[in-house]
Formats: structure tokens, C-alpha cells, sequence
DNA sequence: ACCGTATCCGTACTTAGTACGATGTGTCAA
DNA sequence: TTGACACATCGTACTAAGTACGGATACGGT
């Protein structure tokens, strides 16, 4: 009997970079051993390194897959539009893996659909008409921007409406409200009600930075 | 011969956490291991545990220790002053401890330095006028882009003039010019120059969220 | 039927965190 | 002075995880 009942799909490099990332999403980045991804697989796990170089390499397929989710600019918007929907696409992918915002900028060998999406950013900026100097600003600020969002909402204690009583409550309770009267004030009259979402604050930097890099892409010289 | 030649201190709980961040500093944060750190201090691993929780603790008051490094806001500045001026000099922390970046915002329980920290900027922002709305954009777009950055500029591959020739001739040998051109281009024609500095960046981006914060201020009825 | 190649994994070594309990050292009261 | 108790130190050892090594298995082509 050739080819029935082999419940579970060969083992393949991408399979494997998928299944980490189920796990990762699934447990967290710390469940991820090659053990688990192993057993996950129904494999042992000296098979894996048939496929993967070792954890490292691991890693780093991650990161390409995440990047792959990541919507690519589209040249032929308008540069504001498509910088915009890059950032928009490129946060919601970070905040559906945030175990991947730690892990971008520190890998040291970029992808093929790291590699891409670079060069589509750079592609909008450049042929938006702005300066190769504004380029490399826009560029640098931009993604400091959206990671360090990604980073800050990856890290919420808990997303959801009552997230902000339980910070509350530990905030209030660990010390005595004189000792930080505005952290306790903002805490509890604006992080703890109900409708605040620290998402929407996204957005709003975001049209900061991008209203800017257009006043300075509309003076002709800038620099 | 009561009092002398104890070349070692007694290791402390503060002591400890010194020399966590300056073994971090010197060899990477994968180096601090509690054996190397109990080398380093000239005691056996398990003399480390009388005076903190596990590795866990360690990385938590290092966090602390390095946000103690970082200039308090002055609340008797104009805000956009105070603000700016912490920013940099958070930025600069940062850069003096790259390896903190991936531990400030995913450490759960923070200590008194970043209570008072964050406590601090509160104050800046709400004292200065701005509204308790406008001060949660503030203080989540400010925090975003600093961290960001921080991560970016940690991860660059060498930091120094020469950086970017050793990235150009990486990414220009891992393939033929016309796969991503405009990377290629921007690359060559601009990161690759040795007075291309990433950091210029960092203060173009704060000013034009400063510059759009402020305008919002001004404006009575932000949002 | 035979063999080479690709695949798979049992075993074991290594590094790291840390629990447990023994040993040592200093302090102080009787 | 001495005994006793507290505190500090660390030797030993267990566990989890990454992964090197080499043997076993299976499968396609001759």
C-alpha cells in the first residue's frame, strides 16, 4: 500500500517554519524548543536538522514568514498612501506574532521577503519624489515608530477592555498614591476606563510623522 | 589580621545587578549566565541565590538599573524642553546598553526607577497643558519611536564609519543588482558613505512628533 | 535482488538554571 | 570562654534544552 495513511505530511523546510510559528503563536516564543516543534510534528527532533540548520536557522525562517504577511507598499499610490498602509498592514502582522517584534531587527541574515519589502519601501519613498537624505529619514523613522508601537502593544499586560483595571489595581496597590500622583491619576482616569484603546494612539503618530515627512518632501530642498 | 585583603565585596543584591549589566555590557546579553556571573564575582552560583530570586530577578533589576541611568524629565522646562531632553538622553542610555532594549518592555513587574520614570513624564506633559487624551498619544507615539529607534540602532551590524560598507558588499554579493534595485541603490549610494550616520536620524524623527504634539497643544480643543 | 541515497531517530554529551542540604562563619548571651 | 543559633557559602545533582554522532530504515533505480 503506497500512499495512504501517512497522517502527517512529510517534514519540509517551510512545514517547519509554519509549525514554529503556530507553536510560538499558540505558547509563546519561549515554548518553542526543538523538541516541541519535534513532537508537534510527530517526528523526532534529530530530524529536523535534516531541514533547519539548528534553532538560529529556525529563527530566522520565522521572521522571513512573518515578513511575507506584511502587505507590500504599492509604487504606484501615492507614496503617503501606500507608507501608510505598509505601516498599518506591517502592525497588525507584528501584533498577530508579537513574539516577532523582539526578534525583526535582531536577526543578522535577512530573508528574500525582508529583502523585498526594503526594497518596496524604499521604491515608494524614492520615487514619491523625496530626497534620497529624506528617504533614509523616512525611512529609519518610520520603522522606529512601528516597531516601537508593535513593541508597546505587544507587551500590554492583558489586550482587552479590563486590561487596564488589573494594571490599575497592581499600579494602586503597590505603593501609596503620593508617591506617583500623575502615573496614578493618568492610570485611573484615562488608562482604566473602559473605551481607552492604546491602539488607537497608532494612528495619530503615525499621520505625526507622515504629515511631517510631506512638508519637508514639498519644500524642494530639503536637508 | 582582621580587616584586610578581602579582595572580593561582599556580593549584595545591588552589587549583583552591577555586574549583571556590565558582564551585559561586555560580552552580550547570551553571556550572562548565573555561573559566569558568580565567576565574575568570585562565588559559587548558588551564593548569588541568597540574594535574588533566579535570572528572572537579575533581568528585572537590571531593567531598573538602567532606567535609573536615564536623565529625569524636568518638570520646571517647557515640556517640549523636558521632553526632548529625556528622550535623548534615553536614547543614549539605550545605545550604552543595547542588550536592555528587548528586556525594558517585556519585563512585567516594574521597579521603583520606572515607576518614577514614567511618573515624571506624566507630570511633564499633563503640567504643560496638554490634555489627558492628548497625553496618552504623547507618551504612547514619544515611547514608540524611542524604543524603536533603540532597537534599530542596537542591531545595526557595526556601529562606526565602516558599518555600511561591510552590509553593502554583503547584501550586493547575496544577488544580481536588478532583484532589488532601489535597496541596492540607496545602499550604495548613500548608506555606504562614510558620513552616513543612522543616529542623525533619531532627532529629525522626535522633532517632527514634538512639532505635531505642539501643534495640537496649542490648538484648545484637541480631540 | 541489490545497492545507494535520503530520511529518520536513539543515544548521549554539553550548557544552563536551580533545588537541596551540608558546611562554615560570625554574633551574642550566659 | 563557650555554646547555640542565624546567616552565608557552596558541593552535588537534577532537569530542560540544543545538538553531534552514527546506526537503522525505506525507497527508487539498475
Amino acid at each position: 500500500m503506497p500512499q495512504q495513511s501517512r497522517r502527517r505530511e512529510k517534514p519540509t523546510r517551510e512545514r517547519i517554519m509554519s509549525a514554529a510559528v503556530a507553536l510560538a503563536d499558540r505558547e509563546g516564543l519561549e515554548a518553542l524548543t526543538i523538541r516541541a516543534l519535534a513532537t508537534d510534528m510527530a517526528v523526532g527532533p534529530m530530524t529536523l536538522y535534516h531541514y533547519v540548520d539548528g534553532k538560529e536557522d529556525v529563527l530566522d525562517g520565522m521572521v522571513d514568514l512573518v515578513f511575507a504577511q506584511m502587505a507590500l507598499p504599492d509604487p504606484s499610490l501615492p507614496w503617503r498612501e501606500a507608507v501608510r498602509a505598509r505601516c498599518e498592514s506591517t502592525r497588525e502582522v507584528l501584533a498577530r506574532h508579537p513574539w516577532s517584534v523582539p526578534l525583526l531587527e535582531s536577526r543578522r541574515s535577512p530573508g528574500p521577503e525582508t529583502l523585498r519589502h526594503h526594497n518596496a519601501m524604499l521604491e515608494c519613498l524614492i520615487e514619491g519624489g523625496l530626497s534620497i537624505p529624506l528617504t533614509a529619514h523616512a525611512y529609519a523613522v518610520l520603522d522606529s515608530y512601528v516597531y516601537g508601537f508593535a513593541i508597546q502593544e505587544a507587551n500590554l499586560p492583558v489586550q482587552g477592555g479590563e486590561e487596564s483595571n488589573e494594571v490599575a489595581a497592581e499600579i494602586s496597590a503597590a505603593f501609596r498614591p503620593e508617591t506617583y500622583p500623575y502615573l496614578v491619576r493618568f492610570t485611573v482616569e484615562h488608562a482604566m476606563k473602559p473605551d481607552y484603546r492604546f491602539g488607537d494612539s497608532f494612528g495619530y503618530g503615525l499621520d505625526l510623522l507622515l504629515d511631517g515627512l510631506e512638508r519637508a518632501a514639498s519644500a524642494t530642498e530639503q536637508r
